[in-house]
DNA sequence: ATAAAAAAGTGATATAAATCATTTATATAA
DNA sequence: TTATATAAATGATTTATATCACTTTTTTAT
């Protein structure tokens, strides 16, 4: 009860600036009417740490937008083999390419910190789209930036080698996720191994010998950028 | 000159009926004078077996619509390393998700056979999506399922391993390129080895052991498949 | 505070597929 | 036709990394 009443002042305060943080110019694109369609179908949901916001293969009608939070998108390979195709926060729409390209999710989406996510309804997306061509525009531009991103993440994964993976895994948090040299994993051993399509020895392995040759300051789950450039040139020649 | 005379009547009788096989249905979306201005501002190119459409990195204006042929899109990984994303066919759009994701192609496209496309300004087709917004819904779809479908594909290549993407790979063109059981690869060895991520070597021997194990009859580039069911099966648990 | 569970880390071994070296077959040109 | 180049095929070897078995450390619960 307590806990509840919380919440919702909360969802209030967040109600009142959600698409601060957005990618999407939302105010300057949308009319005011735009906007409130928008706002009135939206519904603000929290998570915690390790909770699954949307299961791969499930039918949905709603796409989510990060108001706060970071999480994990990822496509369930075979029994226990998992790719986490990447992590979104903050501003990041969620589940738009599988929603607008289908009508279930193509990702199993699980909250890494807890998330609070305002739900819309795709058919209110849609119509919107359908309102403001601009918009229809600028989503369509929006999905296609997602798009070559993962194909690109993929292509990678698929033709370096671990220590080049693993120097993207480091460098993708640094520069696009905390914007710092240092920073915390927001994520055990196993689900970093899954961001780099590997195992999580091997990947232990490999950040062991970054350690051991002071490209990285490790512990348990701080780390500590030493030579970016060497992590750059890994990652090139991958 | 007889050359191009005759080229130019291929021209016009492909022209009038330009997206007749068009994977979206243009001619009930736009307007006619929506029509007319693609029409308008459209250019047919003819190419031939391996003459590169675009070339990766390369900056650029004009996405490409398949009137006839079949193509590759593939992305250089490094030096000698080749990862063929797709293939694609008549009615069919290319540079359509670099295009609106960006200004440059992030894909090297080549004339895997004689092709004949028409070249379409992304300004022109940006300036029908914002007059029609149901367009600009449709193509931001389309784009949507194009991605997934390049994810899925990644994520494929990235977890399977060899007998698996080879199934894949027979699968694909019997399926989605030629819709028989029986066809002629319109690719060499080492072609075939980028779209499934492995070197001409490591696929020629996966090849001969189906066709030595009677899942495939094979000679050359001449294929039937002996037992779709092997194949799925293959494909399936990779 | 201690026990139990979970996560991180390490070493030994196995294995799929790349690489290298060479041969055989097919296509192209002189 | 014969020579030359290109593509396909095969065998031997190497290598990166997965897998398995286990220890150590950290976290969580009692």
């Amino acid at each position: 009860m307590s806990l509840d009443s919380n919440m919702s002042e909360i969802v209030n305060i967040s109600f009142d600036k959600t698409f601060e943080n957005c990618k999407l110019p939302i105010n300057q694109l949308l009319t005011t009417e735009q906007q409130a369609i928008i706002m009135d179908n939206i519904n603000i949901v929290s998570y915690n740490r390790k909770d699954i916001i949307v299961k791969q293969f499930s039918a949905s009608s709603h796409i989510y937008y990060i108001i706060k939070g970071i999480l994990k998108v990822s496509s369930e390979q075979r029994k226990g083999k998992n790719l986490v195709v990447k992590i979104d926060t903050t501003g990041s729409f969620v589940g738009l390419i599988s929603l607008l390209g289908g009508d279930s999710y193509n990702f199993t989406v699980t909250a890494v910190e807890n998330c609070t996510l305002a739900q819309i309804p795709i058919a209110t997306l849609k119509s919107v789209m359908l309102q403001n061509s601009r918009f229809a525009l600028e989503i369509s531009q929006l999905t296609c930036r997602h798009g070559l991103f993962l194909v690109n993440r993929l292509a990678g994964l698929l033709y370096k080698q671990l220590p080049g993976r693993v120097a993207d895994l480091i460098l993708y948090f640094a520069d696009d996720i905390f914007c710092n040299n240092e920073f915390e994993f927001p994520a055990n051993r196993t689900e970093l191994a899954e961001l780099c399509g590997t195992t999580k020895e091997s990947l232990i392995r490999t950040l062991s010998e970054f350690n051991h040759d002071r490209i990285i300051e490790l512990q348990r789950n701080r780390i500590r950028i030493i030579s970016y450039d060497i992590l750059k040139t890994l990652s090139r020649f991958g």
